[in-house]
Parts: C-alpha cells; sequence; structure tokens
DNA sequence: GCATGTTGGTCGGACGCCCAATCAATGTGA
DNA sequence: TCACATTGATTGGGCGTCCGACCAACATGC
C-alpha cells in the first residue's frame, strides 16, 4: 500500500533530486496541518508521518531532528504569508486603499485559515526554548512588519506626521494588533470580523492627525468612504 | 519570591482548610512560575513540585490532573493582571490620562514581567485542545477587554465617535494591539518600548478624529502633551 | 544481455527516556 | 487515636530517535 511514487517527473537528470525535494514539501506541508490542526503539544512525529502517508521513519532520512522540521514548517508558514500579503494588495495603486484591502485580508485570513495562526503561534512559543526556531520566527515576523511599513510609508506620503511616530513603530503596532486579533480569534468566542473596522478607524484616523498637525484639512469625506464596507 | 497571597481568613473554623488553601495557592504559583519560565512543552509535574518545594505526588492531592491545575494557574494570571490593571489607573481621574497611563503600565509589564505573558499565551494556546481551559482563558480575555472598554468609553464621553466605531470594538483592538506586542517582545529582539508611543498615537488620533467629525476643533496641544514620555 | 554492485528511498520495529498518574507507607497535629 | 497531609518509588504509555532490512532504478563488467 505504500504506493511508488512513480513520478516520469522533470526530464532525465534531475528526475529522483526532484522527487526527493518534493517528498521533502510534502512532509513539511504536512507538519504544518497537524500543527495547526492539533497544536504544537498534540504534534508528534508519528502523526506527521501518518498525515504525509509515509512511515515514521523516513521523517528523519529528510530532517535530522523534529527541530529541523519545525524550522522548515516556520520556513513554509512565512512564504504562505507573504505571498497572502502580496496578493491582497496587487493591482491596488491608491495608497489608503491598499492598507485598508491589507487590514482587510488580515482579518479575511484569521477566519477563514485559523490554522494558519495557530501553527504560527504556536511555534512561535515553542522557539522561546529554541534558538535555530526562534531566529526563523524572528525573521517572518521582521518581514510581516516590513510589509506593513512600506504601505504606511506609502499611505503616509509626506505628511508631516513622522514627528508624531516613525512609521516603522506605527507598523510594529499595526502588526501587533494583527497578530493579537489572531490570537482572540483563535481563542474567544466573539465575533472576529469588528475589530478590523477599530483597527482601520485606528489608522485612518492616525492620518487625520496628520493632516491636523499640518494645519491642513483631513479628507473626511474620502476617509469615511474607506471605512465602509466594501 | 511570589509573595504568600493567603489570606488568613475566616477565622478558626477553617484551621486546617486555610493550610490547606495555602499549599493550593503555593502550588498554583509554582505552576504559573515554571510556565512562564520554560513554557508549557517544558513544564513537567516534577518541575512544578521542584519548584514548590514539595513531593511529586502532593500535586495530585490538591489536583485531580495536571488540566485541573493548568486551569486553576489561569485563574491566578487573571487575578494578576486584573490587579496590575487596577494599580495602573489609580488615582488618575482625568479619562485620557487613564488611558493612556493604563497603555503605559501594560508596556512596562510587556518589558519587566515576560513570563508572565508568557505563561498566559502558552495556555492559551494550550487551551485551544482542552475545553475547561479555553473556557478560563476566554474569561481572562473578556475581563481585560472590558476594562480596556470602560476606560475608552469614558475617554470618548459624549464625543460623536461611536457611529465611527463601537467602544467595545475599539477595546478588543487596542486589547489585542497589546497581546501582540507581548507576543513580539517576547519572540523578537527588537525594542520593546516603541510600539507604546505607535498605539498611544492610534489611540489618541481617534479622539482627534472624533472631534473633527464633530465640527469641533480637537485639543491638539493637550493630546500632543499626553505624548510625551513622563 | 544478463549478472552484479551501487545508490537513493522507504519501511516499521526497538530502544531509552520522561511523562502524568497511582499508591502504599509514613508523618503530624489535635 | 484518627484524619489529614506528605512522601517518593512505581506503573504504563507515548514520545523522539535510531537502525537493519528491503526495494526499485540505474551503472558497470564481460
Amino acid at each position: 500500500m505504500p504506493l511508488a511514487v512513480t513520478d516520469p517527473a522533470a526530464g532525465s537528470a534531475g528526475g529522483r533530486a526532484a522527487i526527493s525535494r518534493r517528498r521533502r514539501g510534502e512532509i513539511i506541508r504536512a507538519a504544518a496541518t497537524v500543527l495547526g490542526r492539533q497544536g504544537s503539544a498534540d504534534t508528534s512525529m508519528k502523526e506527521i508521518a501518518r498525515e504525509a502517508g509515509v512511515a515514521p521513519g523516513l521523517l528523519h532520512y529528510y530532517f535530522e531532528s523534529k527541530d529541523e522540521l519545525l524550522v522548515a514548517v516556520v520556513g513554509e508558514l512565512d512564504r504562505q504569508m507573504s505571498e497572502a500579503w502580496a496578493a491582497a494588495v496587487e493591482g491596488i495603486d491608491d495608497p489608503l486603499e491598499r492598507l485598508v484591502a491589507a487590514l482587510d485580508a488580515a482579518a479575511d485570513r484569521c477566519a477563514r485559515r485559523p490554522e494558519l495562526w495557530r501553527a504560527l503561534l504556536d511555534v512561535s512559543m515553542l522557539s522561546l526554548s529554541n534558538p535555530a526556531l526562534q531566529a526563523r520566527c524572528q525573521e517572518l515576523r521582521t518581514r510581516f512588519t516590513s510589509g506593513i511599513e512600506t504601505e504606511v510609508r506609502r499611505a503616509l506620503g509626506r505628511l508631516p506626521a513622522y514627528s508624531l511616530v516613525a512609521p516603522r513603530d506605527l507598523a510594529s503596532a499595526i502588526a501587533a494588533a494583527i497578530e493579537g486579533a489572531a490570537v482572540a480569534a483563535l481563542v474567544g468566542s466573539r465575533d472576529t470580523t469588528s475589530w478590523v473596522q477599530a483597527l482601520k478607524v485606528m489608522v485612518l484616523s492616525v492620518v487625520v492627525t496628520a493632516y491636523v498637525t499640518a494645519g491642513q484639512e483631513p479628507p473626511v469625506a474620502r476617509l469615511a468612504q474607506l471605512l465602509r464596507p466594501r
């Protein structure tokens, strides 16, 4: 029953290496699936092997240890989150619209793919006693925050808001809010969509404040329109 | 070091029960200590017993199972967080000042007592596969958010901001930001204080927006003063 | 063109470890 | 004396890891 993979793939030369890399990916994704479904406390190598449809021993053929596998899982999560983020703002030009779309997309992911966040948060907690894992988690967080920072800079343009707060710090706070909301959505029973609106209000209010402190008239109508559910 | 709480309560009748309750409390606090130090993955009953300075078997004399002990730990964390929150705003009258003080205090706790957050977040993740635990974690979260909501309502007063966003949702978002920042502070290497400033700017900007949409002049100078580090 | 050696994957059981939970025995205060 | 409090060895189970045995696909010798 452990069916041959038999992929007549990839021409001749790289055939085997391709299969090998494929298995690796399958195992990583299986691990991410189990993590997202059961949490790290209930994620055993055997369970991952079962999810991947391979024998337990094979996991240690591709990964030296469970830790190394988890590190690879963080890489996969990083890839998925980056992709989702990029997709959310793709094709949108207006800076404020991009920001709002990104927040909406984040909320959407919290609601529709909670396992992704569960896996991420669980390995994050795990990483506190695992330097290699922690390094990867930090990378992921940095990338995540940087993405937000880019949008924030666009949105704030050359408004004189930088004196109030650095874009980087604002991005950190927004990232924190998203992550915290993800935790709340996982644990809590409350409606998961309402916080986005609040977050949007906060972010756009910073824009208002930026205008006001510059002595300019804030484009209230425009901002109000951005707040309307789409 | 986490000093005894133990009221020598209830007169004489409960003498033995009081001793009993004391031990219980000691064990709970020991469990919280170990959890905050090592994370749930490395927290064993034996380790908790060692931290509490008692024999391993005694834990199962006071708690039916590890789960039951963890539930009690969440209760203890809840108590500690509520206390800290109340202490932060105690004696402050001005609504906006209270809000700012509360945020500062939260940031301070993130920086100075990360174990508290680690324990909380770890059991939160654990609670996802443990209904009893999850119920307690939800309670804690609800209480936390309610505290923020109270301050938000005070701060917004009768400004017409409620049309933009409900105080409850705003509170949820702020709570999420604090919790997310706690995660970031635990995992990340970056400075842990900068996000507070950003969060303050966001919250106070909502106030600005509230004034602007009401057609009133926002008290910029006053708000700017609140943003200054104390 | 067939036997032989080699390599890359795959299997699943075995090992040692540590865990939560149990329990009989002991201590202790009233 | 007796009930409560405490001990620490023990149990059974699940874990991560390791390992010897397979197997299919090629490479090579003759």
